[in-house]
DNA sequence: TGTACATCAGTGAACGCGCGTTCACTGATGTAC
DNA sequence: TGTACATCAGTGAACGCGCGTTCACTGATGTAC
């Protein structure tokens, strides 16, 4: 039976890339809907494969979402060690890019954001997520710890603090001004402030512009 | 009073606290499951009631959410208001207490907390959440004011700035860290990683300890 | 103080719905010889 | 090159479930006189 593909482009009884084009469909929902607003069925249905099919590639809802987690945090190490450059021109301007590249990223890819950081899988159910997560927050990590380095060791503050203040700040802006959300304007844009907050943190450490702190 | 109030008890046909009742059983389902885990059937159920009741007192689920979120971001405003006293005993240390309250919100009532920045209701649509929101952020600028004033005109950051960062900052820590979440460990509490923080941002506008920067 | 009555806040049954998941199956594909 | 067969990736029907919400109803409460 030759149905005519009505629409999508015709297939035959195999997908071919099914599994690929659930996780699209479920980035999709979760971009419409939050990700409580993506279901199986739904996410087959946009693929155009029947509810019974996504269960040939994952074990059940949660593990196709915890696969587009996993994915979120491969690509955004992937973004941020891109944007931090080995520290390329300097330690400073380096973490300056990290920063913007965490909100691109979040703007970009809401979906992937969503499902990395809103979402409450158990990262003790899928340990390749705890790995991926300690990857990307790794890249902050070691930005941090080449900036620190860049003053005299008796000067230098702890990087792992620096990395979860700046990381802070980040998913802190990220969350409540990323997208055009919930009534909340901005008199700058996200990546502005955050770059600004940042300069202004880094500098009480003698990281940023001008000489920091003198006690 | 027939039925003597304590907790359980029979009651007759009518319930007569039944809307408090509703948002204390959504509250707890909000604190097991998070938002998505809220239904208003079983909200019903704990609460000892029909699955009908429910109606005679919210439009829909999202309105008794929307309920939740408004008394949320109204205890939070008095929770602030409250710790920040009016800037006493001086700004500097008014605002560091604020910071404190704003993670102690976050932590003693994470069911609320998350009815009010977790959830996706639309602000345009209940007009007094969005009051209540904005109410909530007043008290921080209103901080920021008193502390930016600390300083001659010429040298004073802009507060709106201030507050936005140090907004961003807490509800990152928050809901990064706020709860024993998703494998994160903190190598200190985050009350302590908050205030570092603060008093760093604010050390480099010149604003806490020593003397900030100069040019 | 008693009574009639309006109003309020519940009940219980029912509806239509969409979901997650399982199952026996079948069509398509790849491979050994 | 052809054929038998194993394996894979789909189908379609079915299940049990819980949900949101509506409806006609009824028991309880408050009020006017």
């Amino acid at each position: 039976m030759s149905w005519t593909g009505t629409g999508h482009e015709r297939r035959g009884y195999h997908h071919g890339n099914l599994r690929e084009a659930l996780i699209e469909a479920a980035l999709a929902l979760i971009a419409e809907l939050g990700p409580s607003g993506f279901t199986v069925a739904e996410a087959a249905r946009r693929a155009g494969v029947s509810p019974a099919a996504p269960y040939r590639h994952f074990r059940d809802a949660e593990a196709l979402l915890a696969e587009i987690a996993l994915r979120g945090f491969e690509r955004f190490t992937t973004a941020l060690a891109r944007s931090w450059q080995d520290g390329k021109p300097d330690p400073l301007r380096a973490f300056e890019n990290l920063g913007r590249a965490y909100l691109a990223f979040a703007r970009d890819e809401p979906a992937l954001y969503a499902a990395m950081f809103e979402t409450r899988i158990d990262f003790a159910n899928y340990p390749s997520l705890q790995v991926a997560s300690d990857r990307a927050f790794a890249i902050l990590r070691e930005a941090s710890e080449r900036l620190a380095a860049t003053l005299p060791p008796a000067k230098r503050p702890p990087a792992l603090m620096i990395a979860l203040h700046v990381w802070a700040m980040a998913h802190g802006i990220a969350s409540l001004f990323g997208r055009g959300d919930a009534g909340r304007q901005l008199p700058m844009s996200p990546e502005e402030l955050l770059e600004a907050g940042i300069l202004l943190y880094l500098q009480s450490l003698g990281l940023a512009g001008g000489q920091g702190p003198q006690k």
